[in-house]
DNA sequence: GTTTTATTCGAACAAATGTGCTAATATTAA
DNA sequence: TTAATATTAGCACATTTGTTCGAATAAAAC
């Protein structure tokens, strides 16, 4: 299907983004693979994005990205959780952390945690907490919500004669009931901690 | 040292990068972040650069990358520390973590926490620890060690009285005099938790 | 042999893109 | 206040770069 000149093609461009971060010019693929033709590579460019090899993008340079690449696995951190606009809007989002243990990452994002309402179960602050935000909060799991549509908070959820209750594990902090004021937001996944 | 405008637009990059697997042309990075000319992007990423947040190409389009973003990210978690063979003999790796937060991740490796003795520090059973094997462990760090030649463990490292012990985060635990038969082997620089 | 297909080249063009310069405006320091 | 610094804008220019067209050559099929 592609030929040794494609394939060779295909790896020079592999390496050179490898060793660069960004991908290589019609003209440096040219020199890198022994063509004197910027054409000659075009034509070898379209063969292997036909066969599914590469992507391109109309007239943008250095757009070439090689298919089935690893999974992205960078995931935004937001920070302040904005009142109201749920999540992910730009402005919110203070960094980003790469998380590879997970194929779906667009369903995760990070927060830095603040306070201590979760020490006794080993969640610092400044640790950072992956949110899995398709994934629903079942009783006992440690979740992500929303209070008043202004505050986030990392807490466990817990059944209590029939009531739902957002429990810290910190003595010094109270239950929270469950109510319209409470949004889930997601579960939390991973804890990432430096030091 | 950089502005928030300069965060912005680092992040916007981030974020491009994340999306599309190229990096934004100084127009792309224009719109995205709503300023009006090329130049005072120029300005923006001069300063990042010197900052040593981003690295650029002179000329070349689209060849902005990222600093500390390592491909190679991934290190070995090890099972068991045996006996005398320090560390890193093949036979001892059980897996592989993706860590992507250092550069030099050939210093670095995984061990999956045993007990409870860190468990006050929010150092849990099955918790991962992220070990730097050329950082020295100072007073007052976490570290890991070899004891007996036999045994690894994660610990305090605490000078007391002039002499050196590894302390747990754990009433229920001892302190350890730290002797010839203990043996530092790198400083816990990371943790991570899946749940 | 002839025909078809695959590959290569060269040149030219238009668009995309990084850069340089000057000036205006906003912000901060003194 | 004034002075210094940081930020933004606008414009023009030189390159870089992707693209297109036609033709030549090589390889394979017939």
């Amino acid at each position: 299907m592609v030929s040794d000149k494609q394939k060779n093609i295909l790896n020079f461009i592999n390496i050179f983004v490898e060793k660069n971060g960004y991908a290589p010019s019609v003209r440096e693929i040219c020199a890198g693979v022994g063509l004197k033709s910027t054409s000659t590579v075009q034509y070898h460019l379209e063969k292997l994005i036909n066969s599914g090899y590469l992507q391109k993008n109309y007239k943008k340079s250095r757009a070439l990205t090689i298919k089935s690449q690893n999974p992205k696995n960078k995931i935004p951190i937001l920070g302040e959780i904005a009142a109201g606009s749920l999540l992910m809007a730009e402005e919110n989002v203070i960094g980003t952390v790469n998380y590879p243990r997970s194929e779906e990452t667009s369903e995760l994002f990070a927060l830095s945690v603040s306070g201590d309402s979760m020490i006794d179960e080993g969640i610092h602050e400044k640790d950072l907490v992956i949110i899995n935000k398709s994934v629903q909060i079942k009783n006992g799991d440690i979740g992500a919500f929303l209070i008043n549509n202004t505050e986030g908070t990392i807490k466990f959820l817990r059944k209590i004669d029939g009531k739902s209750y957002l429990v810290p594990a910190n003595k010094n902090y109270k239950n929270i009931l469950v109510n319209e004021n409470v949004q889930p937001i997601g579960k939390v996944v991973s804890l990432i901690r430096d030091m």
